[in-house]
DNA sequence: CCCTGATTCGC
DNA sequence: GCGAATCAGG
């Protein structure tokens, strides 16, 4: 068969089209292709994103393409500022309170991985993808990322540069509810969070400094 | 070449 | 309805 299409695989689907991710990021979100993902979309009728060109069908008259340089990733973190740098009390994530505290059997992206050294293994806030008995965690696509690379199998060598995921695996949202995502942002190099949630989930050792010696 | 989204058309 | 194949611009 083709696909499921659930209520929650579109609702993704239109949430992730909304962030204004690629259609091949939503597709590798949604363990997709990205002709899936246009289509569907196409077909849900949602879709006045950017196009990087126009399809000239018949005579129409040719409209000023617009930009589309930067359609995905990004675009409304930047508030981020450095210098918050300072006492991550890493509340929970503004949106949601899934990721950071859970410190039962999911050690928080914060405060677990203090206790430890400067973060080198951060629990991921992922771990809420026990409790979504439904959802794909992150740690899926690492996979999804090699097998979808087939020109990767006519290079013996090099380095695939995207360790991590592309996109931040921040998750947002109640797991298992329409409109749950991951942040989707584009993550620091080797790090699967974005700057901005990288912050929350990596805790500097430092201020422990009343404590240890 | 890589990326992107759009459309077509067999299924 | 679905999505691979194909197309087409950056």
């Amino acid at each position: 068969m083709a696909m499921e299409w659930t209520e929650e695989t579109i609702a993704r689907l239109r949430d992730l089209w909304q962030q204004g991710l690629s259609t091949a990021e939503i597709g590798r979100q949604l363990s997709v292709t990205k002709n899936a993902v246009v289509g569907k979309a196409h077909r849900l009728g949602l879709k006045p994103r950017p196009s990087p060109i126009r399809r000239a069908p018949k005579g129409a008259p040719a409209e000023a393409v617009a930009d589309t340089s930067a359609p995905a990733a990004v675009t409304e973190s930047a508030p981020v500022a450095p210098s918050v740098a300072k006492e991550e009390t890493v509340s929970a994530p503004v949106v949601s309170r899934a990721p950071a505290p859970q410190p039962e059997k999911a050690p928080a992206p914060s405060t677990a991985a203090a206790t430890v050294s400067t973060a080198t293994q951060p629990t991921s806030p992922a771990s809420a993808g026990d409790a979504l008995t439904s959802e794909p965690e992150p740690a899926a696509r690492p996979a999804r990322s090699q097998a979808r690379a087939p020109r990767s199998a006519l290079r013996p060598v090099s380095e695939p540069r995207r360790r991590s995921s592309q996109s931040c695996c921040w998750p947002l949202g109640d797991p298992g509810t329409p409109g749950f995502h991951f942040c989707g942002a584009t993550p620091l190099p080797g790090k699967p969070y974005c700057a901005e949630h990288a912050q929350l989930a990596y805790v500097k050792l430092r201020d422990r400094r009343d404590n240890v010696a």
